[in-house]
Parts: structure tokens; sequence; C-alpha cells
DNA sequence: AGAGATGTAATTTTTCATTTTACATTCACT
DNA sequence: AGTGAATGTAAAATGAAAAATTACATCTCT
């Protein structure tokens, strides 16, 4: 099971509709079109991290806006919000519960001290990226590329 | 993607492999027993295993040993062994990179950075995880149980 | 030669994430 | 009120990757 794409669609929602404030309402199918998937992941990963309390949607009319300043807004927090069992979901024991063996008996109990080291490992690490890095990533690659484009 | 059972798999056969040595002859239908598994998958696990260094198979009459001591085997290793991508593999981006948005044409460079320090956050959690504390726990979990029972 | 293993390619099955369809609901504007 | 353009979600369909299985070649000791 992989840190799902959702995670990266999610980054790349945050990201567009940061640029976008003040200036284009941000609609599913607007982000559709830039993220390649269809209408209903975006309304899904939408309503995950509206959730979250990290964004407002505004239904009937539409629009969706940031609700926290990015510096506020970690990569943790966007993981959560659409992975609701954490990263537990990324690893996978086998089952072999029932078995006379005493190593199949145990073997859950064994990893499970590993697996949390693991789970840290990647908490800690996701704490310490927030939108606003990502952001002023983003903008870096705009400055080294020749045309700056503009969202449309 | 999971951190795939193959690893959880993997362990338990190190660890059996270490309880039966001079005692009991290992082969892929006894793990299977134990492990649920179909005998190939734990073929398959042995073949990576034997290629990282980790054990050694012998053929024919058959019979596996780690060839290493336990406190020299790390998580990482044997996770390494059985994903060679490693852990890119359980890190995914969504592909979005014909398209006019700058968004869409930048995530893939602004996720690197995050998605380096998780692969690192994992790597280091790995590797601080020998296969002999792993041992220690699994004796820590017989201990504890009214009788500790042997591996027939 | 035969019994019992491993080694591995190739196929089938299963499982699960993703996509899509469909429709109810909401809001603004006329 | 009524229409249009959105969001919100359940549910079904699709697709792809993981896992299990089959099959058979190869090896080693007796």
């Amino acid at each position: 099971m992989q840190l799902s794409m959702k995670c990266s669609v999610a980054v790349h929602c945050l990201i567009f509709i940061n640029e976008a404030k003040g200036r284009v309402k941000v609609t599913s199918n607007l982000l559709a079109q830039s993220t390649g998937c269809n209408p209903v992941v975006i309304r899904n990963v939408f309503s995950a991290l509206k959730k979250a309390g990290i964004i407002t949607v505004t239904r009937g009319t539409g629009g969706t806006e940031l609700c926290r300043p990015p510096s506020e807004i970690t990569l943790y927090m966007i993981y959560q919000a659409l992975e609701p069992d954490g990263i537990s979901s990324l690893i996978g024991i086998h089952p072999c519960d029932g078995r006379a063996c005493p190593v199949a008996q145990n073997i859950r109990a064994v990893l499970q001290k590993p697996y949390q080291k693991i789970e840290d490992g990647v908490r800690s690490a996701m704490e310490s990226v927030t939108l606003e890095s990502m952001i002023e990533d983003f903008h870096a690659c705009l400055g080294s590329e020749e045309t700056s484009k503009e969202i449309k």
C-alpha cells in the first residue's frame, strides 16, 4: 500500500489553492484538470482536508480556501487527514495466528516495537515539512524557468 | 504498496532459523507450515536473503542457516533484500507531467525533498533494529507465557 | 535410480486502490 | 420559484499489483 497518491494530489491542491487565492475560484473541476484526476477524487480530498480543518469549501457556488497559514500546515497533518489509520496502513504482517509454532504466535508482538519506530520516523519527518516550505520550493522552481507562467 | 508482508515473513523465517539451529533441518515446507505461506513464497524469500548474504541454503538435501551473527543483521538489510527498489516503492506521486498548469509541472520536484526526508527516517529506523534485538523480544514473549513451548 | 529438496518461470487467483457513474443537496442569481 | 453550477457521497466498475499456485528443471545424498 503506497503512501497513496492521494497525498501528492492533496499537496498539489493546497499549493494551487494558495497560488489562486483572491484571483481564481478553485473548483473541483479546475483541480481535476490540473491534477489529471477525476473531479470526485478531488472532492474526496477536499472533504478530508476540510474535516481536518485545513481548508474551507463553500457549497453550492463552489470555491476553496486555506483556513490557516501555510506555515502551520505540516505534511503530517495532510497525510493524517487522508489516511486516518495512519502509517500502520503502510505496514503489513502476514496472518499466522492460530498456528502451533511459537514463532507464529509471537511474531506480531515482536514486530510491534520495530514498526513503531518506523512510524515515529515517518511522523517526525513529515512533521518537519510545512506547506510553506513546499510553496517556497515551488516558487524556486518557477523562478528557475525562463518563462514563469501564470495560473490562468 | 505495503511494507510488504514478505518482510514480516522474512523476519519470521530468520527467527525460526535461529531457534532451530543445530536441532532441526529448516526446509521451505517446514516454514510454509509455520508461516501459513506457500512453500514457493518461502523459497523466494530464501532466495532474496541468500543473495543478500544473510543466510545459506543447501541445495539438494535442504536446510538453511544464518551466515552471520544476528547482531549484524538489521531490519534494513532484510527489507532491502526483499524490496530492491527500496523505500521509494512505498511512495507515489500522481502522474501529471504534460499539463499546462505550473503546479503540475513542478509537483514532482517539490515533493522530492520531503519524500527524501521520509525515506531517510524509515531507513534509520530500520537500521536501528537488529535481528538480535527481535530475537531477544521473542524470548521475552516466550518467557512470559506459562508454558514455553518448543519448536518441534 | 529414487527420494526429497531447492530454484524459478509462468500462470492463475485474489485483493485492493482508483476511477467512474449516479444522484441528492446546496447556494446564488434572475 | 426556478435554473445553473457546485459540492457531498454512496455504490458499482475498472484496473493493476500482490500473492498463491502449478509445473518442472536441477541438485544431493542414500
